[in-house]
DNA sequence: TGTACATCAGTGAACGCGCGTTCACTGATGTAC
DNA sequence: TGTACATCAGTGAACGCGCGTTCACTGATGTAC
């Protein structure tokens, strides 16, 4: 009955969201027409519509998409600071910060997702919710609330770093940003940024 | 000679500058038409290349613009640490979350200047570097190097954590990436992040 | 003081272009017989 | 096994629209006499 394997559709349209969200990335939402990113996909104008519903709805899924790859980053790394350490070491590399198109989505198009429509936002606040346990789960203290605020901590420090780094055009300072970044991550990661009480008290 | 007095038109190129970074921060920069930038400032199309070569040019004057603005006011503050808190707070207040046209020129349009071409750039760059000096005048520990990275990572976090807080639509964890930002931030912004060497040994 | 004038900030219609979206269609596919 | 067929993923031309930019012009202005 079905002309094409069912899995056909699906993988074109994974395909596109994944494409879109290199071509985002790197040229920004706005920035980023039907035509290219179909023509990413290797497709043509109006095969767009069969697919998603409007350009906001495949904004949609790929922020969805983007967060739950980097999610599963995280939540892959092994047990211990010393992978964390190595991921926050990777985050703020240079490397990073020069290839827009396989880094990370926050650093990307944060201010941009800002502005777009609510279901774009809920998507990202789902995963920005998921990427911050995925994180706490690396920075656990004994005190949940606390390393709760050391997650948020360390993933607004790594955005907006990395945002300046690839803003500013002086390489020197460039690099400066990194380090500085790299400096405070590390406190960050590595200990509770208050005097603790005792660990173990905690009901996790 | 002259049939308006001198500082008619440069009034009007600097109300073109003011209202733009309003609707820029707002709309972001791909967001705002030519068309609308001029109504904003009361005038039609046509005005507008009388005053810029391009929409190119106004971005890089009003980036420009908005961060001397930012620096002007950090450079006010009365020294000591009470009034950098002050600042920080109102920083990570809901009200500057809410208030994007007022609000912080890095939080709204950091990764779209990014994409922007190099004269924005480079006027980022001049901001940003002033922007620091600026933020490590009032965080002077006795180590010019370290007192540049506090300022730094003081910078990131506010811009990271403030647009994570804007993108987000949950109330609750807006409010939350907020207060731990706070919490990090004042950690930061009050003591050296390691156990300093005695101060008072640098050439500053 | 009153009028004629040169200046030039601002007007508004028009330009080509790429945007997001629509739609009549094509043609490769797996199935039925 | 070979042919006729129904499906539907993908095609590509076209839509109205707003974009950045251009340009012939208007008309309020301060000056000259």
């Amino acid at each position: 009955m079905a002309r094409y394997s069912p899995e056909h559709k699906e993988a074109t349209r994974r395909r596109m969201i994944e494409t879109a969200g290199r071509r985002f990335k790197s040229d920004g939402i706005d920035g980023s027409g039907i035509a290219t990113l179909v023509a990413d996909a290797g497709l043509t104008n109006g095969a767009f519509y069969g697919h998603f519903a409007s350009k906001d709805d495949l904004v949609a899924s790929v922020v969805a998409r983007q967060l739950e790859d980097q999610v599963a980053v995280v939540n892959s790394l092994p047990a211990g600071l010393a992978s964390v350490q190595a991921f926050v070491r990777e985050y703020l590399s240079p490397a990073h910060r020069d290839d827009l198109a396989d880094g990370c989505p926050s650093a990307a198009l944060l201010d941009e997702i800002g502005r777009c429509d609510v279901a774009v936002r809920e998507a990202y606040t789902d995963g920005a919710d998921s990427m911050i346990q995925a994180i706490a789960r690396h920075l656990e203290d004994g005190d949940p609330q606390r390393t709760n605020e050391r997650a948020i901590g360390l993933f607004s420090l790594l955005v907006g770093s990395l945002q300046a780094a690839r803003a500013v055009t002086d390489p020197e300072l460039s690099d400066r940003i990194l380090a500085a970044a790299y400096s405070h991550a590390m406190t960050l990661a590595t200990a509770p940024h208050q005097p603790a009480r005792p660990t173990g008290q905690e009901t996790e």
